[in-house]
DNA sequence: CTGAAAGCGCTAACAG
DNA sequence: CTGTTAGCGCTTTCAG
C-alpha cells in the first residue's frame, strides 16, 4: 500500500499551507491564477487523489445518494437506476445501490448503512413483505432527504414516485373488452402490496363501467414476486386451472409479464389460441414480453423516467429550506403497449 | 437536520469518555458486560447512528468495494454484481456501483471518485472502446485491490475473472456440426474486445478441427454493444443479408443473443425454418431466449458464480500481505444450452 | 491574497 | 477495566 498523498504534502512542496492548496483546490476567487497552476501542476505530479472521506467529515456532506432497490436484476430496477443516475451524476452525486432481496431484515440493514455513512438522501422501493416502516421513519426523523418509488407507502409524508397502477390495470382490461372478451381473469399480486391493490381495483372498476359481471373464481390472487423463471412457472400453473373452468374465461390481465408469457406457453402446448380464444395483457413491458410469439400486449411503466423524476424530488428538497420544503408526490401515467396477444383483429404470424 | 447526536453525547451522558463507548460499541474485551449493557441502552434511547465517515477516516478503511460496470440493465451485469453481494456482505462490505455507459471518459471519473472516497477495492468490467488502460494502472498504483472480469486486460497485473469464450464458441460450433450443418456463419463482435476475439477464434477452431471450409464472407463482425432493441435490428439485418447470399449459409452462431434473436425474428417472416434451414446459437442466456420460439440455444456464463469468484479474488487480495499477494486468473466454462433453435432431430412446438 | 488554528467523529496507542 | 491524548485529511473561520 503506497503512502497517500495529502494536501499538505503539495503545500509543503510548495512552500505554502493546506488552508491555501486546498482553497486553490476548489477554485476559490481569492487565491491568485498563479497560485492555482503550481497547485495544480503538483496535483498531477504527485498523483494526488483528494480524500472524499474527510472532505464529507468536515462539511457533514458525502454527495452520494443511497438507493434501495429490492432486486436490481429486473429491467424495471435497473433502467430506474439509470433514470436517477442520468440526471444526479452532473450535480455530482453518486450512487451507492442496496438490495433488500425482498427481505424486511435487509431493508433495515441497508437503510443502517446507508444512514451510517451518512448519505445525503435516500431513494427507495419496499420489499415485498415490509409492513412495519419504522425504519423508514427513521430516516426521516435523521433529516435525511427520501423519496419512494413505485411500492411506496403511501401513509407516508415523503416524496413519491409511482405509477398510476389503477390507470394502466383499467386501460388494459378496457382494451380487452374493445377487443371482444367478455370473461377476463386478473392474475393479481399479493393485495396487501398497494400497487397489486390498485390493478385489482383497476381491473374491476374496467369490469363494471362496461357492464360486465365480476366473477371472483377469475380474480388470482398470488405472490407475483420471485424469480422469472418461477414466475413463469406460476403463470403456467394459474393458466391451467382458468382453462379447465367449465366456464373458461376468454382473456387474462396478469400484473406480471411473466406470469402472463407462462400463461401464454401453456396455451401454445394446449392448442388455445392465443388471442382469439385467450386474449392476454401483462405488465411492466419486459424486453422478454417484446420477443415471445405471439408477442405480450402490456403496460410500459416508462421507468427510467421515474427514475429521473425521484431524483429531481431528491435534489429539489435538498436545495429547499426545511421549514419550506412540502414533499411532492409524482404520479404517472403508464402506457398500453398493444400487441398481438390481445388483438384480436390481427393475423398471427407464425 | 436534526443535530446528529454522537459517541461524546453517549459518553457525557454516562459520565464516561467517547474511548470507552467507542470500545463498548465494537464489543472490545477490555469493557465489563454491565457498562456494555448501559451503552446499548443509551445508543437506542437516543437513536445513536454511528458515523462510518469519521471511522473510515481514522481506520483508513470504508468497508466499500466500488463496481464499475459498462450498463447495469443488462441481466449478465445485474446477476454478477449479485453475485458478488453475496459474498462480501457478510464481510460487512458495502458495493458501490458505477455505470460507464461504456463511454471511456465515464469510466475515468468512476474511478475517480471511487479512488477519492477511498474504496477498499474496485471490481470492474471495462467499457466497450477503452484502449487506453492508465485509469486502471492508476487503481494498482494507489494501492487499490483490483479485480477485472469479463472483459479483462490480459496483460494486466491483477485478479481476473471471465469466461472462456473460445471453449464456449468451440462449443456451440461443435454442436450445430453435430446437427449436421455444414456452412455456419458467424456474427463476431468487434475484433478489439478480446471476448469476441476469442469466440472467434474458437468459432475458426471448431471449423477446421471438423475439416469443414472457413468462408469469410460468413463472419460478420459488428458492433454488437447497443440497447437491446437495437441489436434486435442489426441481428434483422444480417439475417437478410446472409439470406441472400447464393450459397445460403445453414446455421448462424451469435456472439449475441439478442442478434441471435433479431435474426430469428427475420427468418421466421420469411418462411426460412428454424433450425431446420437456419439453425441457431446465442450467447449468454438472456431470459428472453428461453422464451421466443423456436427457443434459442445459447451459452450461459454462470454470472453469478463468476460474481461470486470476483469477490472471492478481492477477499483473498484484502487479507494477504502485498509482499506474498500475486493475483489469480479464473477461467471458468460456460455452458451450452440446448434449445430448440438448434435441435433438428427435434419437432418445433408452434 | 495567504496563514494559523480549530475541529468534523471516531479510534488507538499509551498509561494507569 | 477505563481515561487521556493525539490525529486521520480536509475545510473554514479568523486574523493579517
Amino acid at each position: 500500500m503506497k503512502k497517500k498523498i495529502t494536501i499538505s504534502d503539495i503545500a509543503r512542496e510548495l512552500n505554502t499551507t493546506a488552508s491555501t492548496v486546498s482553497r486553490a483546490l476548489s477554485d476559490d476567487s481569492r487565491i491568485s491564477k498563479a497560485k492555482k497552476k503550481l497547485v495544480w501542476k503538483k496535483v498531477s505530479e504527485l498523483q494526488y487523489q483528494p480524500n472524499s472521506i474527510a472532505s464529507a467529515l468536515r462539511k457533514g456532506k458525502s454527495n452520494v445518494i443511497g438507493v434501495i432497490v429490492p432486486t436490481s436484476d429486473r429491467q424495471f430496477f435497473a433502467s430506474f437506476i439509470r433514470g436517477i443516475e442520468e440526471i444526479v451524476r452532473e450535480e455530482g452525486y453518486r450512487l451507492i445501490i442496496c438490495q433488500s432481496d425482498e427481505q424486511y431484515d435487509k431493508e433495515c440493514t441497508s437503510i443502517d448503512s446507508l444512514l451510517n455513512i451518512r448519505v445525503d438522501g435516500i431513494i427507495a422501493s419496499v420489499a415485498k413483505n415490509t409492513v412495519d416502516f419504522s425504519h423508514f421513519k427513521k430516516i426521516e426523523s435523521q433529516g435525511v432527504p427520501l423519496v419512494l418509488f413505485d411500492r411506496v407507502i403511501e401513509t407516508m409524508n415523503v416524496n413519491l414516485v409511482y405509477s398510476d397502477d389503477y390507470y394502466g390495470a383499467y386501460r388494459a382490461v378496457s382494451h380487452l373488452i374493445e377487443q371482444g372478451c367478455r370473461r377476463i381473469a386478473h392474475f393479481a399480486g399479493k393485495q396487501h402490496i398497494h400497487i397489486y391493490q390498485n390493478r385489482l381495483k383497476g381491473y374491476l372498476q374496467a369490469i363494471r363501467d362496461h357492464h360486465l359481471p365480476v366473477d371472483d373464481e377469475l380474480i388470482i390472487e398470488t405472490d407475483l414476486i420471485h424469480d422469472t423463471y418461477s414466475i413463469l412457472e406460476i403463470g403456467k400453473v394459474l393458466a391451467k386451472k382458468l382453462s379447465e373452468m367449465p366456464e373458461r374465461p376468454d382473456a387474462i390481465f396478469s400484473s406480471s409479464d411473466f406470469a402472463a408469457m407462462g400463461a401464454l406457453q401453456f396455451f401454445k402446448e394446449n392448442n388455445i389460441a392465443v388471442p382469439d380464444e385467450m386474449a392476454l395483457v401483462g405488465y411492466s413491458n419486459d424486453f422478454s414480453s417484446s420477443v415471445i410469439e405471439p408477442s405480450l400486449t402490456t403496460l410500459d411503466q416508462h421507468t427510467s423516467h421515474m427514475g429521473n423524476e425521484a431524483a429531481r424530488h431528491f435534489l429539489y428538497q435538498i436545495i429547499t429550506k426545511p421549514e419550506y420544503f412540502k414533499p411532492r408526490k409524482t404520479l404517472l401515467k403508464p402506457e398500453l403497449v398493444i400487441r398481438n396477444s390481445s388483438l384480436r383483429r390481427n393475423v398471427i404470424p407464425t
